[in-house]
DNA sequence: CACTTGACCTGTCCGC
DNA sequence: TGCGGACAGGTCAAGT
């Protein structure tokens, strides 16, 4: 659910809204979701201040002064929202779609000095946060081996076939979710790419044409960008910094959109299981491929 | 070694 | 209406 766009919405509105606040107090209440001891928390984070938030993948780098940080993982129903002194009795703001906070989903809440505070939500308890040194983030092995950011200038179709034959006998949609090979993508995006380059999510990596690998690479970044633009798709759970909802979902051509037309032929979606995940997909546009030169 | 399946959790939805 | 079970999907560990 939090995929690349949907984490870089996030980190766009905690930075705007964070850096510069001083942490006054730290509560959790489910140690999976925020494993430090107490003692380590408050001597590292009480009194420190937030000066800038970074993503890389799906994660998120909450960086406080005194070289630590906080890394934070949202996976499936992770939520951070920021709420504002409070003081004034309004409960919530109206357009946020989390209500009043904290609520039973809410593992760990920050209050700054003046009164505002930044509520990690999970309901699932699959997310984490970790507080540590920030220049031993590049050790943990997530980042070790998580592969390029598509979004990255640098970041060329050469590179992306050269990556995607690492793994060339698997379906296309295993290789898209596989981090090491490219990082942020998840089960949205990876079946609206795989839409927009014609290409069957349970082709084989050797047997699709480099011209349609080509237009994959290109569909990848359009539609990361427009997602981002979008601040995301909210399809259950995903919130950005203020409780709002992202509106990615709405203009999505085939994710959750099974029995629906297709908006390119006008047959109904089909939803299918690929690489163990829900898959959509129109099996008129999008082309299966299974053997090499074919 | 490469790939697939199960575990981690809770809430929702569907069928009986 | 209540209840059991399938399903939702990011990542790591265990299994094939």
């Amino acid at each position: 659910m939090p995929e690349l766009p949907e984490v870089e919405t996030v980190r766009i509105g905690l930075k705007r809204l964070l850096v510069g606040r001083d942490i006054a107090k730290v509560e959790h209440n489910w140690n999976k979701s925020f494993p430090n001891p107490k003692i380590e928390v408050d001597k590292y984070m009480i009194n420190s201040k937030i000066i800038d938030v970074r993503r890389r993948a799906k994660i998120l780098m909450i960086d406080l002064t005194e070289n630590y940080s906080l890394v934070i993982h949202l996976k499936m129903t992770g939520q951070l929202v920021f709420r504002g002194n409070e003081d004034f009795g309004a409960g919530h703001p109206t357009d946020s779609l989390v209500g009043k906070l904290p609520d039973k989903s809410t593992r760990v809440v920050i209050t700054f000095y003046d009164g505002s505070k930044l509520y990690f939500n999970d309901q699932r308890k699959f997310g984490w946060m970790r507080l540590m040194p920030t220049t031993e983030i590049k050790n943990i092995d997530f980042m070790k081996k998580v592969g390029p950011e598509p979004l990255d200038d640098n970041f060329t179709n050469t590179e992306f076939i050269s990556r995607l034959y690492k793994r060339k006998k698997s379906n296309i949609k295993a290789v898209l979710l596989d981090q090491t090979i490219i990082a942020g993508i998840g089960n949205i995006y990876a079946d609206e790419s795989l839409f927009a380059a014609g290409i069957h999510p349970a082709s084989i990596v050797n047997a699709i044409p480099a011209d349609r690998l080509k237009k994959l690479y290109i569909s990848i970044k359009q539609i990361l960008l427009l997602a981002i633009e979008k601040g995301g798709s909210t399809d259950r759970n995903y919130v950005n910094a203020e409780g709002k909802r992202g509106s990615y979902i709405d203009i999505a051509k085939v994710f959750r959109k099974e029995k629906q037309p297709c908006p390119k032929c006008n047959l109904a979606i089909t939803k299918i299981r690929v690489a163990g995940r829900g898959t959509h997909v129109c099996l008129s546009c999008q082309k299966l491929y299974l053997e090499a030169n074919k």
